[in-house]
RNA sequence: CGGAGCGUAGCUUAGCCUGGUAAAGCGCCUGCUUCGGGAGCAGGAGACCGGAGGUUCGAAUCCUCUCGCUCCGACCA
């Protein structure tokens, strides 16, 4: 990585001024031609972030605010992850802040993998747009609706079906432009009458949604399956088993739908399944999403699975089936040309003609994964993070801060990991060690290094599996060892 | 939106029925002793009792209104 392009550059560097643009900077950069481009384009490593705790802000709290009702919720407010502002509005912390981060990251790769284009629309949208599509009078009270200083109606957006389409009205003309999938992860606001479960039915609440657009049903079928299929992956690296359910199509329209759902006894929902379901692989391996998808699509619809809506008796033997609740964590749905058609969105075919492209509409609840997974992973002593979401991968508690002996081995093991990029979470308050455990259990990280007088004379340390309870006494060299062999990344 | 509850310190609560000017535990701050699963002792800070009005000599307490939050139902990613 290069900090100074310029450098060896006076000429040019020698006019760069504060107020350098961009564009200004880039081009004094490849004029230099010893920059390598890739530095220009250089991300920042978001993962990589250790920290002390004594530098952190993680206000955990030993008793459980009464509002919470459900194991996430409590858990949630417990372990500094989220405050509540009003009715379904939160404020992430730093600790659940992450956690967002990482399922919105998750998503956000398999989106890309599916070969759906991310893009940003805004959350405040014009009633106009909405009225074109005879939904701003239908979308009732839950629609938010904002008046501005000119008196214009403007709303804070439920959904993006409208805004989209116009997108892609205005600029898809051609079939040749098509198939095209475009998706963004936006905060979203319907004004639930009753929101409760803390983020899993909030008012404001964090959502990918991807549209698909096609020439025809066939193609969207196509569009379809890949998301499906996307689901499935997103599903299982975060850790979950989400079961694709046959669902009602509700408001937003369509003959085409299936729920992801992940079975919880807390869920809101009843659903029926087929109790092969419950020995069921989630998908691992990788996928070609430019293969024929049917096949994978086949394999995990062809056991029964509905909710409660589409729930048909006859359909399975009783004794075949499993009666269950569940929380629902995407939703994906075909619905043709329900919006295309009255907001004009239409392209020329290979004959010529204008016709409406097909559409389909995909959401995962992004805010409601967060306390979904933590329905689905947590103890009594708090939450288990699954690997790929943990807001740290490794905790490490000086069980005795202060002690020259302590301090040293938690310093060198904290340096250790923290060099070989992994994210530590070092508690180095000046607190008792049954506190720093117990927060360490809350918070729920993979893998805990516990550090203590007795192990460093004895030269151990503590290595702990959050999720098994798992303990080894090892050399600090091991542990270290152990966590960069595999485990814990 | 129907039904039911609850608002007292950062958190969990007592006090309210039967009015007399606010209490405890946890948390926080200081000191000492402790130190491998949320310690002990001593001291300290912190609450116009959600808000407004009313009754009363006097209201956290009784009455009215209002705001907020929670639960059950209907609705929803």
């Amino acid at each position: 990585m290069t900090r100074q392009p310029w450098r060896g550059c006076a000429a040019i560097s020698a006019e760069r001024t504060p107020q350098a643009s961009r564009l200004q900077r880039f081009a004094q950069a490849v004029l230099c031609f010893r920059v390598p481009a890739r530095a220009l384009f250089a991300r920042p490593a978001v993962s990589r972030t250790p920290m002390r705790l004594t530098r952190y802000f993680l206000p955990t709290l030993k008793e459980t605010p009464q509002e919470a009702q459900i194991a996430s919720h409590r858990l949630m407010l417990r372990a500094g992850m989220i405050r509540q502002e009003s009715a379904g509005i939160y404020s992430w912390l730093p600790l659940g802040h992450r956690v967002l981060s990482r399922i919105e990251q998750v998503v956000r790769e398999e989106q890309n993998a599916s070969g759906a284009i991310e893009v940003l629309m805004p959350t405040i949208q014009s009633a106009e747009l909405w009225r074109r599509s005879g939904r701003y009078d239908d979308y009732g009270k839950e629609m938010l609706r904002i008046i501005d200083r000119h008196e214009r109606e403007m709303l804070y957006g439920p959904t993006n079906e409208e805004m989209i389409t116009d997108i892609v009205r205005q600029f898809v003309k051609s079939y040749r432009t098509l198939p095209l999938n475009l998706y963004h992860i936006q905060w979203k606001f319907r004004d639930e009458v009753r929101p409760r479960f803390g983020v899993m039915r909030g008012r404001e609440f964090l959502m990918k949604d991807a549209y698909s657009f096609d020439l025809d049903a066939a193609a969207a079928r196509t569009a379809y399956n890949k998301m499906f299929v996307a689901y499935l992956r997103t599903f299982a690296r975060l850790g979950l088993k989400a079961i694709p359910m046959r669902a009602d199509t509700g408001p937003i329209g369509g003959d085409l739908s299936h729920e992801f759902i992940v079975l919880a006894d807390t869920g809101e929902s009843g659903v029926f399944c087929d109790k092969r379901w419950l020995e069921m692989d989630v998908l691992e391996e990788a996928v070609d999403f430019d293969s024929d998808l049917a096949p994978l699509v086949k394999k995990y619809t062809d056991l029964y699975a509905a909710t409660e809506e589409k729930h048909d008796p006859d359909a399975i033997p009783a004794d075949q089936l499993v009666a269950a609740r569940g929380i629902e964590v995407g939703h994906i749905f075909y619905f043709g040309t329900k919006y295309s058609k009255p907001l004009g969105a239409m392209v020329t075919n290979q004959e010529g003609q204008l016709v409406p492209v097909e559409m389909g509409s995909y959401g995962i609840g992004v805010s409601r994964l967060v306390g979904a997974i933590i329905e689905a992973s947590h103890d009594d002593a708090g939450i288990v993070w699954p690997d790929p979401v943990a807001p740290f991968h490794v905790g490490l508690a000086n069980l005795r801060q202060g002690d020259e002996a302590c301090d040293a081995a938690a310093d060198g093991i904290y340096q250790q990991l923290t060099d070989a990029g992994l994210d530590v979470l070092y508690d180095d308050r000046d607190a008792r060690a049954g506190e720093k455990l117990a927060d360490l259990d809350l918070i729920g990280l993979p893998w805990q290094i516990q550090i203590g007088p007795r192990g460093v004379k004895a030269g151990t340390v503590e290595l702990k599996r959050r999720r098994t309870g798992e303990k080894q006494e090892i050399s600090a060299e091991a542990a270290v060892n152990a966590l960069l062999s595999g485990g814990a990344t």
